[in-house]
DNA sequence: CCATTGTAGTCAGCTTGGTTGACCTTTTCG
DNA sequence: CGAAAAGGTCAACCAAGCTGACTACAATGG
């Protein structure tokens, strides 16, 4: 039961390199907990994709095509085609720019937010289990030091998200 | 015009539900990296699914594509196609079972050890540059906390690798 | 010992989620 | 003003999965 180990980590043969790997994994596992848990509530199978789409509307709520395409690092027709689908599911949608009129404003509907709560739910939830495990004091570290990697690389620019697989 | 700034580095207002995509984040960027480590060495540009088959083939000498399909989790086609292209640049060749004249034997050729050396040493680069932002200390603790979290999960079962998107 | 059932692997065709390229409209700027 | 840049769409293509059908061999139970 070393679940709270010191960080000296004697009998720990780390292999240089495994971490990254160890991080997909664990996202890996937390994402299935989150498509088991939209089963078995009976919500329709959107995609990790598609609620980034949403946190990024919720926080950005005059965003475009165009911002949303380089925000999650795809091309704008590709953008264009994930917006077209959550408007015709009722998540979100599409206003006339205020003062551009080649532009569309992107807007979440109720429906929209709805979602996006429960989709934070069920990552808390996911997220919460790793704290039972090791404590809710690692967990907030490792928040932390993961921030500040990602603050450091990209410093300013936002990081990006989709894994290349 | 932001309405939500970046979050202050102040007090820890640690959004619940927030550390997955971190994890996802922190994924892709280290992928980030491996890459452009690939570009600047001329190295054919292998993705991270291609270091882990040479992974389970170095650890399994007698492993066959069926083996590799369900490590992986994908179809016994889809590993079938990438074993062929695999074998086609010559990272690995299929040798005759033994003892079963249905199945083939798959073995890294040197160069496919090679690379695998090669791999996670730029793996292990990524990580390093972690860990000289957040000490050592730290990261061999997080590491420790991964493992836990996927040992507790799995119990025994390997982890699922490539990110559900 | 043979008939049935199961397994390793391949081939073919489809789907998904991305890509590039061409294009129209509107905006921005020299 | 006129040229270049930018938002958005349409269309064709591509990569990497998938399912389904199939062959060859293996294992098992009368």
């Amino acid at each position: 039961m070393e679940t709270h180990a010191a960080p000296t980590a004697g009998a720990d043969d780390r292999r240089p390199g495994e971490v990254p790997l160890l991080l997909a994994m664990a996202f890996r596992a937390m994402s299935d907990h989150l498509h088991s848990r939209l089963a078995e509530l009976g919500r329709e199978p959107l995609r990790p994709a598609h609620g980034y789409v949403f946190r990024y509307l919720a926080d950005h709520p005059d965003a475009t095509t165009v911002d949303l395409a380089s925000h999650l690092g795809v091309t704008k027709q590709s953008a264009s085609k994930t917006v077209t689908e959550l408007a015709e599911w009722g998540y979100l949608q599409r206003h006339p720019h205020p003062t551009d009129r080649r532009a569309q404003v992107l807007r979440l509907t109720d429906r929209g937010r709805e979602y996006l709560r429960l989709a934070d739910q069920l990552w808390a939830e996911a997220e919460q289990r790793w704290a039972d495990l090791i404590g809710p004091d690692r967990l907030a570290a490792i928040h932390h030091d993961l921030r500040a990697y990602l603050d450091h690389l990209h410093d300013g620019r936002p990081a990006k998200l989709r894994p290349v697989w």
